[in-house]
DNA sequence: TTAAAAAAAGATAAAAAGGTCTTTTATTAT
DNA sequence: ATAATAAAAGACCTTTTTATCTTTTTTTAA
């Protein structure tokens, strides 16, 4: 569905989300080796992100990667947005580019509806009330928490 | 979401199930300029299609391309299943290895639901089905039956 | 029985995705 | 000031996906 990047890119944010602060900033060896990415391939992801605006970051010692108040109130599809374009939800399941409920391809009201709601929820949770639920709810993003 | 050579495949094989029978075989040419895909990496799919018996061949003048009996039972998640794999719709949204009811990631009870639904859509309904349907409702799988 | 038609098979090529390595720049604590 | 730290930037490599080209095999109709 995501490409590998988009994916561990939501989930190195969440993490962040859910264990940095501008004050406790965290570095893409930790986020790394928890999340179990390879290194050199999510600090090009996090550069992106910092680039997009969204995640903040601090060069040199102590610095590091947090969310500052305008990162918190982005959401999930702005990263998948950002790292696998919008289309992925909004083309053709089939692929066709003319495809819409006058034109519709043979699964178009299959999949739209499904489409519709998917984005909602990750549209209309911002990325501070998402990580907020995960603690709330004990999710995992990472295998190491599985007791 | 599906890859380039899936959505390829599903399309030329309701193609076939409209347009063709063992009387009124068709060729990779004429499937490949209705529906707009490159006709060798046309061919190379429906090799494959062919090999998994999702689909009937026969070489030679008047050859081409079919379905028999037991093709026309098959459904599309067959297809998605061969040219994708299920896993685009059964594994992990965020791409976790351990993902299930017992230990969720964030958006388990978001997704779940939407891809068991949606696979059911795929996998409920033969090729035959399928094709009636669309006759019926005369949906379209190319562009070129817009009017 | 031979020529033409059409799929099968296999080798090759281009582009994108996934991943690595090295150098540069910015920051902070000493 | 300087050394250490950590992100940014950019060049590079590998694998997979997408696509093409050529040769072989099968089949049919004249």
């Amino acid at each position: 569905m995501l490409s590998t990047g988009c994916k561990y890119a939501i989930r190195s944010v969440l993490y962040i989300a859910l264990n940095a602060s501008e004050e406790k900033k965290i570095g893409v060896k930790e986020v790394s080796e928890v999340l179990e990415v390879p290194f050199p391939f999510l600090a090009k992801l996090m550069q992106q992100l910092t680039k997009a605006k969204l995640i903040s970051s601090t060069k040199g010692p102590k610095g590091g990667f947090y969310l500052n108040e305008q990162d918190q109130s982005r959401n999930v599809l702005d990263i998948i947005n950002l790292m696998d374009g919008i289309d992925k939800f909004q083309g053709c399941f089939l692929g066709l580019s003319k495809c819409d409920p006058a034109n519709p391809c043979p699964v178009h009201f299959t999949v739209a509806p499904f489409k519709e709601e998917i984005m909602g929820k990750f549209r209309d949770k911002s990325i501070m009330e998402f990580a907020a639920e995960i603690r709330l709810t004990g999710r995992h993003i990472t295998l190491k928490d599985i007791v």
